[in-house]
DNA sequence: CTGTTAGCGCATTCAG
DNA sequence: CTGAATGCGCTAACAG
């Protein structure tokens, strides 16, 4: 038996179109892939045909004719962060079951960066880009929007380009309403970098819950940082060591939670025990530690799906930034209060 | 002023031609960065025509003339796990120091699914394939090997294909010989999966590292198990409650050295004081973790650029496996025992 | 160093 | 439904 597998690059539509016995121009048509399949006999024939010779169809020069890729870039800082290894997984998924593909590239924190890599995958012939990158006051989706290139944001909005985001401000709520719910009216609110959407709703949602509650958010228990676990670590440490300790904390991010519970455990507290926390996003990873975190879970899937029906523009109508609603994942980090 | 973002694609090589009053090829000749740049005066005039109009190459058509596309496509399980996400982090480095563009797919731990997701790289015709997948059982790469497609494996080896792996053997050996330089005897390993190169090769460290010590290892000691969080709890929280309990533990990887630390917790012991716990590949958590974690560091900088080196060919003597080595990152995990 | 000519592999006209 | 002809944008071979 012959293994198509060996060949089939390097058999050209002209290849497939001979063993057929029909002209190119025929063989394209049946193998298109947007038309519905015909039944003649000629279609039959050149499946069969290009079956036989392993025929893979050079998606370059395909590209190159049809003027469109079917390949939409991803922008993200970093792989290395769970949580945009997660959105892009998920964009990934999104992609394959409309038939396209996803392509990534990094860029760090550096704006300027962020335009070269846009170019670059711009350059390779992505009709659409997705960026998870967007500061608030960044300008490359402006510069999108002008060009008129398919595009939208995920994770973060800067409030004008179609943005596909959880909804921060209720997954803030229901973080800090859970915590007040078992008892807590100490709590500590550990907020994300102000420069993002997230951090700045995920804060809101928080003061809303305590308010609500009757609660002021005191200013001495709250604290706006970067997103990395040591940044979880100092913060951590400040808050507990203060001579009124919050008796729970909400972290705007998963890093910064595992962060605190280092901070607690330095400090010769059980965290659960001696003090709630409270996450964002469930990475895989926090349901597996020691004392598993609770965490407000994003909806990347439903996030991904979103967004590209955002850029490929499939529904104009109605907002421009959806919300896709977050759940929390109540684990043993967080405990009703001894009263 | 015209920004020039804002056109540019669109901008052909005809135009530039036309604009600079030369004929395409000219313009195309001046633009190849492959040659060395001309001085002469068309050059220049088509450099400045190019710069003028915003003009930017279009790699899809260029790619379909040239044959290649100059990006390496990389195959990875998933980018949710960190090792991976750092592996490709550092090729897309390499590449980029080359001039080239990496593209990655995720293909999970399905060989169907591997297969499918090469295919679809090479679809989008990438000149080069990078594997972080291969199991010692895979057949992809000997296909691979056939259609002459230039591939190289990375972190794991299939002992055939050009391989550009971390010196798994040495790295074992540091991670053991360290418990041993604490005075530690009685050493629990916890061995990646027999159908890994590096499952295999850190076990064989390990146990020579061991022998050289005189220490006979121990069957009872040793498990062979997956590299999740979760392996690590499991076998972490079995080797524990042995009878005559490991006083260290050396685990393959830095899940599963994180899932130790689990297991020890949850049985009231404490990491670094009660049990020392080596793991692999350091990881960005594992330096903030409430212990930090002594880790053996994987050189995936190093691992990446020989890995080009391997696939394109541009060094095809020696030895098909080069072996990075490894340093030990010694952390609060791991301390003296007690006489 | 230059311009002319001829494709890369495919999808889309336009006639039939 | 079919086939012949045309060109997407760029590069390579050839002659000047």
């Amino acid at each position: 038996m012959i293994s198509h597998d060996d060949q089939g690059r390097g058999v050209t539509l002209k290849d497939v179109a001979q063993a057929a016995g029909v002209s190119v121009s025929t063989a394209s048509r049946v193998l298109d892939e947007r038309n519905r399949p015909s039944t003649s006999s000629a279609a039959t024939r050149v499946r069969l045909a290009a079956d036989e010779l392993g025929y893979r169809r050079n998606a370059v020069a395909s590209s190159l004719r049809r003027g469109e890729t079917g390949t939409l870039g991803v922008l993200v800082p970093r792989l290395t962060d769970t949580v945009m290894a997660l959105m892009f997984e998920a964009i990934e998924r999104a992609a394959r079951a409309r038939r396209h593909f996803a392509l990534v590239a990094t860029c760090g924190d550096d704006p300027q960066e962020e335009t070269r890599a846009t170019e670059t995958l711009l350059d390779r012939g992505v009709d659409t880009v997705i960026l998870a990158t967007a500061r608030l006051d960044d300008t490359l989706p402006a510069s999108l929007r002008r060009r008129r290139i398919p595009h939208a944001l995920v994770l973060r909005s800067d409030g004008v380009s179609p943005s596909s985001v959880g909804d921060d401000d209720a997954g803030g709520f229901l973080a800090v309403r859970h915590l007040i719910d078992l008892g807590h009216r100490r709590i500590g609110l550990l907020n994300g970098p102000a420069y993002t959407s997230t951090g700045r709703d995920r804060r809101a949602g928080a003061e809303r819950a305590l308010r609500e509650a009757g609660i002021e958010p005191d200013p001495a228990l709250s604290c706006s940082v970067g997103y990395g676990v040591s940044d979880g670590i100092d913060a951590g440490r400040h808050l507990l060591e203060l001579p009124q300790r919050p008796t729970a904390i909400f972290a705007a991010n998963d890093n910064l939670a595992i962060g605190v519970q280092t901070a607690a455990r330095l400090l010769g507290y059980v965290p659960g025990r001696d003090i709630s926390i409270v996450g964002y996003n469930d990475i895989p990873l926090v349901a597996q530690l020691p004392v598993p975190l609770t965490s407000v879970r994003t909806a990347f899937d439903s996030i991904a799906a979103t967004a590209l029906e955002l850029a490929t523009g499939s529904d104009v109508r109605g907002e421009p930034i959806r919300r896709a609603l977050p759940t929390l994942i109540p684990r043993e980090s967080t405990k009703r209060l001894a009263p």
